[in-house]
DNA sequence: TTTATATCATACTAAATTAATATATATTAA
DNA sequence: TTAATATATATTAATTTAGTATGATATAAA
């Protein structure tokens, strides 16, 4: 059930480029120090956050990173989908093959009723609401 | 995110033991055999749920298991909170002491959000609604 | 053009968790 | 008493997760 550390770590990060969104780059260094998280960890954690363009970079000297989508459309079922290996709560909702049992399992529609609860939910918080508290 | 095995099979396991409401135990073998589970395994899985007064035994020849409760009142909420050792989306909510900033975590909120969301679902979800299908 | 500062990409290791098996004990109807 | 059953704990094996290490590449100010 519980999350992975990427993906609290992403939501983290993605929350202080938020902070600072609008008034240019953030470095990995300044987020290292205030996340506490070591800058080879966050190097692996904002790559795919680049990937999904939800973060853009600037390389060089005086080169940084910054949200690259505001803040409003982005939601923590992004960060989720990116970061879960397996981002619902059993493998054969997406993928019925991962179970013998699919076809007939009565409990399956149980967990999918709950995963696509989780996710609207997930899906109607961005990160702005996460700032207004 | 995704649910532990116990978790999985506990759940099938409380269906089997529904489908037997009201007509007799059902041995761990028989269970067994339906839902490929060794019976060792099958013996962890059912203790908790005995610990939690969902199903009963009975011992010696002729023993077995059956429902303790009415499938009406069984909830896969329940069942995730039995087999989950951490039944929320990150530990900070139920103990904030688990991560040094908590206390002004604005990520913790939308987690606990989504939480909550999850289990309005979970609960609401029967045994025997699963069976209704 | 050099050099400091930064990002990018893989490979590897250690720790923790999960899944499952093994062994031994206790209960009870026939 | 015996045979079928449940109970309990310990151990092993497999998988996943978290984090470190190493090295390369890109950029732009000096």
């Amino acid at each position: 059930m519980k999350l992975t550390t990427k993906t609290r770590y992403g939501a983290r990060l993605l929350i202080e480029l938020a902070q600072h969104h609008g008034r240019g780059v953030v470095t990995m260094s300044e987020i290292s120090i205030s996340q506490n998280i070591s800058v080879k960890y966050l190097e692996q954690i904002i790559r795919p956050l680049k990937k999904a363009k939800l973060v853009k970079s600037i390389r060089g000297p005086k080169g940084g990173h910054m949200l690259a989508k505001k803040p409003e459309k982005i939601t923590l079922g992004d960060v989720i989908r990116l970061f879960e290996g397996q981002p619902e709560l059993v493998d054969c909702i997406s993928d019925p093959e991962k179970c013998a049992k699919s076809d007939d399992c009565l409990v399956r529609m149980g967990w999918q009723r709950a995963t696509q609860a989780l996710y609207r939910e997930l899906d109607s918080i961005t990160i702005a609401n996460l700032l207004e508290i």
